[in-house]
DNA sequence: ATTACACGCGATGGATG
DNA sequence: ATCCATCGCGTGT
């Protein structure tokens, strides 16, 4: 394909947007968007654009005043919208940013309500357009080939003057060129090498010697002949993601310090511009980077937004979870110090080694599928490919460019974060060890009421309009039978999901759930500008009733209703049942509660049903245990036993087996124990085996608690806690030896119960006190359970206590 | 670079007697 | 010595 193309002629095409920006020149704002296209990188650039937000046109002349008095340059103009106290608004634009903050500074002085005044313009400009993720452009071309440096090689992209951007239909995944970057340094950040992989390309780049070695080695003799190895490098394979390990704040930080440092350019940019690191705000540790026309995506982030979990997010613990493999385990302290000696008297060694990182995050991003997930939602929501959390963001990206065309402009966000609305609701639980419980569960409970009872913001005013017939809510809530936006995003989506489902498409269907779910929390939340009580608990609320009516229906239907959370509801078959039974009872229960609902939304509101609930579990045994030292019921914490297409299986939720607090010991001996008790197995000598090898020393490697110090170390001021204890015992030895402090801004701490208390795992002197185990994490999981079988703790265990 | 609330449990540290 | 409110964490949905 030809690379040079001549000035002004049309373009046309079609690409997804991978990047966005906001240019300012000679007093005017551009949009650029790079787009990855089949035909290679295309940068969009816009017309001139006015920034923008509202006011109500009551208050003119108060704002035509104040920004006279600030020396703003501004537009003025009455528009046909009205905001959600039906007040008509108008719009302000202004040319340049420095009007815009302007205004924005001196309204706010002088307390005038100001409408959508956060809105970036390069997210408003696309979402007007109904624009997510892939876009179809035409323009005319922008030779851009006498711009280039000399050092540039052939890889100019297509640039184009936009006049047209329209939405796309499908869901096309770009194939995007990645390239996983990781680099090796000192202990002090001395750059020693880079590596970088790609499907059809590695690379290590190295400071030393030209020696033997393999060939994609490339030697060069210092940090600035790296530096700008590197930027050569990126330039030749032109790639669209740089992908790593926690490779924004600690690759990419490092790069951009180092070449500060030797006062070089970083010009990593699709069209040589310089990498910009912006800080989070509060946060000193953690930033962004931008790269025109590239992303920087970080493999922990990325997994963590596509809801992966796992105890540890180090690249070693990840790639054996993952692919099955991994490198050596090693101690960060001695992983130091190979790599410094690996530098000074093995590089070939350390060349492969940094090559294996950058491998093995290529292999986690393709065995993960992320990127094909982060573009699924960027098509979603039109939110950047890179982008974490942003779920109201999303929201906004959806409902603001329909609200406009409704005639209305998106309120502000409450004051003070809003008032809390009450959550899921939580039945009291009948403890028991039972046979035969089934679990049903509403089908995605809150948006199927969403989509059902039509809650919505812009429902919600003009329901209370006074209109004829609206459907009640809670709190004073009325929504309109038909004015509103909510319930069909989540229709369309949940077609989609289907859709995905049937073809297997996990990544898709999972992008949807999120997406779908995330709409309640937005509308309960403070940060959200659609933030309203009414709405929240008409959802909640909505869901009480449902709840509370559902177990009334399956106890009418001589059935007991043992416990239920938020959606889902625990039924008790008193008696013997066979596995068929107890799947045709479910089978009939499920039927017989869809119906009713249909019925009832059908007679009582006149409104199509979407609720659906589904026999989800036969639990074959079952536990549902006290709260400790009580009689009553416990709520979220439960154990059962249920047969799959593998077997059987034992199934804990919030109980100590699944707590990463809780120790190995108590893990393991809870899951054996609850085996035991499920098969009726006689449990007394096993507890007392489990108690004397405690005691005798069988199970040291198990008694090792983790924890996370969520805040830094010095903020433990109320409590000190056993796990803050043993922080500040390893940082102290830290410090008097001369080594980095490890738990100073949080992070995970690993501590063992001494005789003189909590020490941390890799400082351990003195001797463990068993006792504390015993007492702390054998004893409780027994009691959990043993009165469920007329056993005692004490009965079984004393008789071994006193030969102590 | 702003989705929610409900819940249990161990430890802490001050109050209580 | 015991009680009790609170803290801190992790979890369920």
């Amino acid at each position: 394909m030809t690379k040079v193309l001549p000035h002004n002629e049309p373009i046309e095409g079609e690409g997804f947007i991978l990047t966005r920006h906001r240019r300012e020149s000679m007093g005017r704002v551009y949009l650029e968007y790079w787009l990855v296209t089949p035909e290679g990188p295309v940068k969009l650039i816009t017309p001139a654009q006015r920034e923008v937000f509202f006011i109500r046109q009551e208050d003119r002349n108060l704002v035509e005043q104040s920004l006279k008095h600030a020396r703003v340059r501004y537009e003025y103009k009455d528009l046909a919208l009205r905001d959600f106290d039906q007040a008509p608004v108008a719009a302000l634009y202004f040319h340049t940013g420095k009007d815009y903050y302007d205004a924005k500074r001196a309204l706010a002085a002088s307390a005038i309500t100001k409408y959508e005044d956060d809105v970036r313009l390069t997210e408003r400009f696309l979402m007007e357009r109904f624009i997510y993720g892939n876009t179809q452009f035409s323009g005319m071309s922008i030779s851009s080939s006498n711009r280039q440096p000399p050092s540039s090689n052939n890889n100019n992209p297509i640039s184009l003057q936009v006049t047209k951007l329209k939405p796309v239909s499908g869901h096309t995944i770009p194939d995007f060129r990645s390239l996983s970057v990781d680099l090796e340094c000192s202990d002090k950040g001395a750059l020693y090498s880079i590596g970088m992989t790609s499907k059809d390309f590695q690379r290590v780049i190295m400071i030393g010697e030209q020696q033997e070695g393999p060939n994609w080695i490339q030697w060069v003799p210092n940090e600035k002949a790296l530096l700008f190895a590197f930027i050569a490098s990126v330039n030749e394979f032109d790639p669209d993601i740089f992908i790593g390990w926690n490779v924004i704040n600690f690759d990419f930080r490092l790069l951009i310090k180092r070449a500060k440092l030797q006062g070089i350019s970083l010009s990593l940019g699709r069209g040589h511009q310089l990498i910009q690191w912006r800080n989070r705000s509060n946060e000193v540790n953690q930033g962004f980077v931008t790269i025109p026309g590239r992303l920087v995506i970080d493999g922990i982030d990325a997994l963590k937004s596509a809801t992966y979990y796992f105890e540890s997010f180090s690249l070693e613990f990840v790639s054996q979870q993952l692919l099955g493999k991994g490198k050596k385990t090693e101690d960060v302290d001695n992983r130091m110090q190979a790599i410094n000696h690996d530098f000074k008297y093995n590089k070939v060694k350390l060349a492969e080694y940094n090559l294996q990182d950058c491998q093995l995050v290529l292999e986690i991003f393709d065995q993960t599928n992320l990127l094909a997930f982060l573009a699924l939602r960027s098509q979603l929501t039109g939110l950047e490919l890179d982008r974490q959390g942003g779920s109201v963001a999303a929201f906004l990206n959806l409902y603001l460019p329909k609200l406009h065309r409704a005639g209305y402009v998106s309120p502000n966000r409450p004051e003070n974060g809003g008032l809390a609305s009450p959550g899921g609701y939580v039945m009291r639980s009948k403890p028991g060890l039972y046979q035969h419980v089934l679990v049903l569960d509403f089908k995605s409970l809150y948006p199927s009421i969403i989509r059902t009872f039509k809650i919505d913001p812009l429902g919600l005013i003009e329901g209370l309009k006074q209109q004829d017939d609206p459907i009640p809510g809670y709190k004073g809530a009325c929504f309109s039978r038909d004015q509103h936006f909510l319930p069909d995003i989540i229709t369309t989506l949940w077609k989609q999901r289907d859709e995905a489902k049937k073809t297997k498409d996990a990544a898709r269907s999972q992008a949807i759930k999120i997406l779908m779910n995330s709409f309640y929390g937005v509308l309960g939340s403070g940060g959200c500008p659609f933030y309203d009580p009414r709405l929240a608990s008409s959802i909640t609320l909505r869901g009480h009733e449902i709840m509370k009516a559902t177990a009334q229906w399956i106890t009418e239907a001589g059935y007991e209703v043992i416990y239920g959370d938020t959606d889902s509801t625990f039924v008790w078959l008193d008696g013997h049942y066979s596995d068929e039974d107890a799947l045709e009872i479910g089978k009939s229960l499920q039927e017989m509660i869809n119906q009713r609902w249909h019925q009832i939304i059908a007679d009582e509101y006149k409104l199509d049903c979407a609720l659906e609930i589904e026999f989800e579990t036969h639990f074959k045994r079952f536990l549902m245990p006290t709260i400790r030292g009580s009689e009553m019921g416990s709520k979220k914490r439960y154990a059962g036993l249920k047969t799959t297409t593998n077997g059987e299986e034992l199934v804990f939720k919030g109980l100590e087996t699944v707590r990463s607090d809780w120790t190995a010991l108590a893990k393991t001996f809870q899951t054996k124990l609850y085996s035991m008790v499920f098969s009726d197995q006689d449990v007394g000598e096993y507890i007392r085996s489990i108690i004397s090898d405690t005691r005798s020393g069988h199970y040291d490697q198990g008694l090792v608690y983790k924890k996370r110090l969520r805040r830094p170390l010095d903020q433990y001021v109320k409590n000190v806690p056993p796990h803050v204890k043993a922080a500040r015992l390893a940082d102290q030895i830290n410090e008097s030896e001369g080594k980095t402090l490890r738990y100073q801004r949080k992070g995970v701490i690993a501590y063992v119960m001494t005789r003189s208390g909590p020490e941390p795992l890799e400082y351990l002197s003195s001797p463990i006190d068993y006792d504390h185990y015993i007492e702390k994490q054998i004893r409780p999981i027994a009691e959990g359970i043993l009165p469920f079988i007329d056993c005692s703790y004490e009965e079984i265990a004393s008789p071994q206590m006193s030969l102590f």
